[in-house]
RNA sequence: GGGGGCGUAGCCCAAUGGCAGAGGCAAGGCGCUUAAACCGCCUCCAGUGUGGGUUCGAGUCCCACCGCCCCUACCA
């Protein structure tokens, strides 16, 4: 489309000038009120695409718009460079991992400049940076040293596409590698973990107190899975010795058991198994730890309605509440990860309890009465039957009961578990941050020394298709010397999560300058928490349980003394784009390159685009009219240019009444558009500027036209308002118009002056029993009895009266008075 | 199975319990033009997925259902 000024021109000018003159760069004296906007720390995939594109210019209008409010705004910027993607990619081409993610970096960086986000880019951090890794590397061995890091046996998800540990949250719903797509097995490994789980309370606490979307908070809160309930012991029924330790959240179903279950991998197992049940028990436990979590899940839809698969141990248990036997079966829909890896089993009352029952032919029980209506298992509440002393209670009142009854018969003790287990940290990969601990046959788990950090991996490194991580097998690499000892000894070969790159990236931000830590505590404290912070919900579990773990560790490790222990103030996550109903992304190949708009549209057009589509928080539908809708946007800037340089604009001399109606247009979109982008409204902001250009732009056209006072400050506040949103067309403009003044964006944002937004008179909807039947024009300050008043006077109340009193008179002035007849 | 979101004009979306239309796209007409594009002006188009409820008043709040989307999933 052919524009009224050099788009490409006009843009390059402006993100040069930013660049050059550190616009936005600000530093850590600065006496102004701070502000700390974020986005998320992207991974460096190459060219910017759409989601990047709406990502960077939701944050950009928050940092222009911040610092035109007159704050001291921190806005960084830096990759997540450590990941599979770049050594996949490596491996493919045969080159090194660094080359890859380096050139990315570059294109990314370049896409964001091009859009016309502005950044202080002194405080460039990247995870592969050796000054950031020294840090990362430094933290790790504190949180080593004060046990949050240990190390130990785990059964991991092994992805055998990508020869490494996968996080369960790697793993996709139906058993496969979110990277690869191979399906899943499981394996038993020694593995690195940080101790999360010493913080699931307050992880948890904290969420209430967070500005961040509800559905966000309830993952979170789901993903901790706090449940309370009683542990106690199940006496053997052939030797009263020894004890089964089962866990559950409804001790009040208690006299309910008819059976108990230990999951495959539970120790006590062995001994529980009798001769005869072995060869049965033995092909379970088999399946059941080759099984990968696609075929646990591929026989029915999920929950209560798998397959429950199990066998009997030919073992009983006594019921402590009723002294009868059940029988201890070994099953693997009880997990050995959680509780105590066995359960007592209620099937009157429990849905996957009772799907095991029926599979297997057991006694179901009730102990809660249910409505008539129900068949199967009854969660609900209602008076306890077949229950003993607890005969008649509700379930509140019988937990209580039970769980003091078991108390003193069983062993047993309140208990509250967690979902959540600890993080597993360490990956079999090259392209990551290295462990650094030194594996010692005398002394142990050795941290390297500090003056040794940090930890590189060296680049003669062979990138092949082996699935072997290149550092596991270079000798140069692994053999060192005990730092304790002087033996020989053998350095880690894993690298961390790149999870834990991104947990502290934004306090390294607030001072990225120190040689000597990882950031000042004094400055991290003044900046965060993040008053900003915007991404895709993709994250919305676990990079911010694991960033909000970090943080609190190390204020509790005393290296972030005084830091807020929450970072993210403020959340905002952005809705997806999408493309014939399936996410737009690389993966899916079907992306619209931004770099397209650049010529034509230019990085304004599309950033009003984006802004305009729709609500923020909802997804994008790239629909075949997408294209027309992004011309719509560049040509409300054409239209915008064409009356800031005089075309077809009539002025006249005196102060009209209609200039005063359109200065109070101007005024009213300032406290409109204001309030918008406070809310997060920016489709509703760039409607009020077009209306507002709208309204402009028919009266300068007009016969009478308009004063020329009253043109240029209305153009002078419409470029004001713009400036976070189109940013360069703005910058541009103003420049034009007032070649002496500072830059659109140093200036302070417009405040609507109070006296233009009273109205002479206001509109009042007349209704008869909610019916709008006529409207008057009154005085703004109408009093409530004078509006019923005036009300009740007009004809057409009098005729829908039909001569009958009121019944009610409902009057809001000034805008609506409502008759009921 | 659990949790959350969304259904308003041909389409994208506004309307913060008070006149259903702010803005845009598309369509049609007129003007400008040798002509077209651009540009300008004008017009057309819904009673808010369905059924109840609360209220003087419901697109908005509550309940149920239908449709679509997202997240989560054997956590005892």
């Amino acid at each position: 489309m052919a524009r009224p000024f050099s788009v490409t021109e006009v843009e390059a000018k402006w993100q040069a000038r930013w660049l050059d003159e550190g616009t936005y760069n600000v530093d850590n004296d600065d006496t102004r009120e701070r502000f700390y906007a974020l986005c998320m720390y992207p991974y460096p995939s190459g060219s910017a695409h759409q989601g990047h594109v709406r990502n960077y210019t939701f944050g950009d209008l928050v940092v222009r718009y911040q610092t035109m409010r007159g704050k001291a705004v921190l806005s960084p910027f830096g990759f997540d460079s450590f990941g599979l993607p770049a050594e996949n990619a490596a491996i493919k081409a045969g080159s090194h991992p660094r080359i890859f993610t380096e050139d990315r970096m570059q294109e990314l960086k370049s896409s964001v400049l091009k859009l016309g986000a502005v950044y202080d880019w002194r405080r460039f951090v990247y995870s592969h940076d050796p000054e950031y890794m020294k840090w990362a590397q430094w933290i790790f061995i504190k949180f080593f040293e004060a046990g949050l890091a240990y190390r130990a046996m785990a059964p991991v998800n092994w992805c055998p596409g990508c020869a490494t540990v996968l996080a369960n949250e790697q793993v996709l719903g139906d058993g496969t590698c979110e990277r690869s797509g191979d399906v899943v097995e499981r394996k038993n490994l020694e593995q690195w973990f940080f101790r999360i789980t010493d913080y699931a309370d307050e992880l948890l606490r904290d969420v209430d107190g967070l500005e961040w979307p509800d559905r966000v908070k309830t993952m979170q809160r789901n993903w901790i899975g706090r449940s309370e309930g009683v542990e106690f012991n199940l006496t053997f029924a052939s030797d009263p010795s020894k004890t089964l330790r089962v866990f559950t959240t409804r001790p009040d179903t208690g006299f309910g058991i008819t059976y108990a279950v230990v999951a495959p991998e539970h120790p006590l197992l062995g001994i529980l198994t009798t001769p005869e049940q072995k060869a049965s028990v033995d092909k379970l436990v088999a399946e059941a730890s080759s099984a990968t979590e696609m075929e646990r899940t591929a026989s029915s839809d999920a929950g209560a309605g798998l397959d429950k698969r199990g066998a009997f141990t030919g073992s009983y248990v006594i019921n402590p509440f009723n002294a009868e036997q059940v029988p201890v079966y070994v099953a693997d829909y009880v997990l050995g990860t959680y509780g105590t890896g066995a359960i007592i089993a209620v099937p009157g009352e429990d849905e996957r309890d009772y799907a095991f029952a029926q599979a297997h032919g057991l006694t179901v029980r009730r102990t809660v009465a249910a409505p008539a209506d129900v068949e199967g298992p009854y969660s609900g509440d209602g008076p306890h039957i077949n229950s003993g002393f607890l005969d008649g209670l509700s379930i509140a009142e019988a937990k209580v009961q039970a769980a003091s009854f078991l108390e003193e018969k069983a062993n047993g003790v309140r208990k509250v578990n967690y979902r959540l287990r600890d993080w597993l940290v360490s990956r079999q990969r090259f392209w990551g941050c290295p462990i650094p601990i030194i594996h010692c046959d005398n002394c142990g788990l050795v941290p390297v020394p500090e003056d040794q950090l940090p930890v590189v991996a060296p680049d003669d490194v062979v990138m092949d298709k082996s699935g072997q991580s290149p550092l596991a097998t270079h000798e140069g690499f692994r053999a060192v010397a005990c730092p304790t000892c002087g033996a020989p000894a053998r350095r880690e070969a894993d690298t961390m999560d790149t999870f834990t790159d991104s947990s502290w990236y934004f306090l390294r931000y607030t001072d990225p300058f120190s040689k000597d830590k990882p950031f000042d505590p004094v400055e991290a404290a003044k900046w965060m928490p993040v008053d900003q912070y915007i991404g895709g919900i993709e994250h919305a579990i676990l990079h911010l349980l694991y960033a909000r773990f970090y943080v609190k560790a190390l204020v509790d490790l005393k290296i972030a003394p005084g830091v807020e222990r929450e970072p993210f103030k403020r959340l905002f996550t952005q809705g997806m784009i999408r493309l014939d109903g399936s996410k737009m992304s690389k993966s899916k190949g079907n992306l619209i390159a931004p770099e397209k708009y650049y010529p034509t549209v230019g990085a304004d057009g599309l950033r009003v685009f984006h802004l305009f589509v729709g609500p923020p928080a909802d997804d994008v539908d790239w629909t075949d009219q997408t294209e027309e809708v992004i011309d719509g946007c560049a040509r409300f800037i054409d239209r915008l240019v064409r009356l800031a340089q005089g075309f077809d604009v009539t002025i006249h001399e005196a102060t009209t009444p209609e200039d005063l109606a359109v200065t109070q247009a101007v005024h009213r979109t300032i406290a409109r558009v204001t309030s918008d982008l406070d809310r997060w409204s920016y489709n509703t902001a760039v409607a009020a500027l077009m209306e507002l250009l709208n309204t402009l732009s028919r009266q300068s056209r007009s016969d009478e036209g308009i004063s020329k006072t009253t043109l240029d400050d209305a153009l002078d506040t419409m470029l004001l308002l713009l400036a976070p949103m189109a940013p360069h067309i703005s910058a541009e403009l103003w420049e034009e118009r007032r070649p002496t003044d500072r830059s659109v964006h140093q200036q302070s944002w417009p405040v609507a002056d109070p006296a233009m937004l009273v109205e002479e008179t206001i509109t009042m909807v007349i209704q008869v029993n909610g019916k709008v039947k006529t409207r008057l024009e009154v005085a703004p300050g109408i009093s409530e009895e004078e509006a019923g008043r005036l009300a009740l006077s007009t004809p057409e109340v009098i005729e829908a009266l039909e001569g009958q009193p009121a019944q009610r008179v409902v009057a809001r002035p000034p805008r609506l008075v409502n008759v009921v007849k």
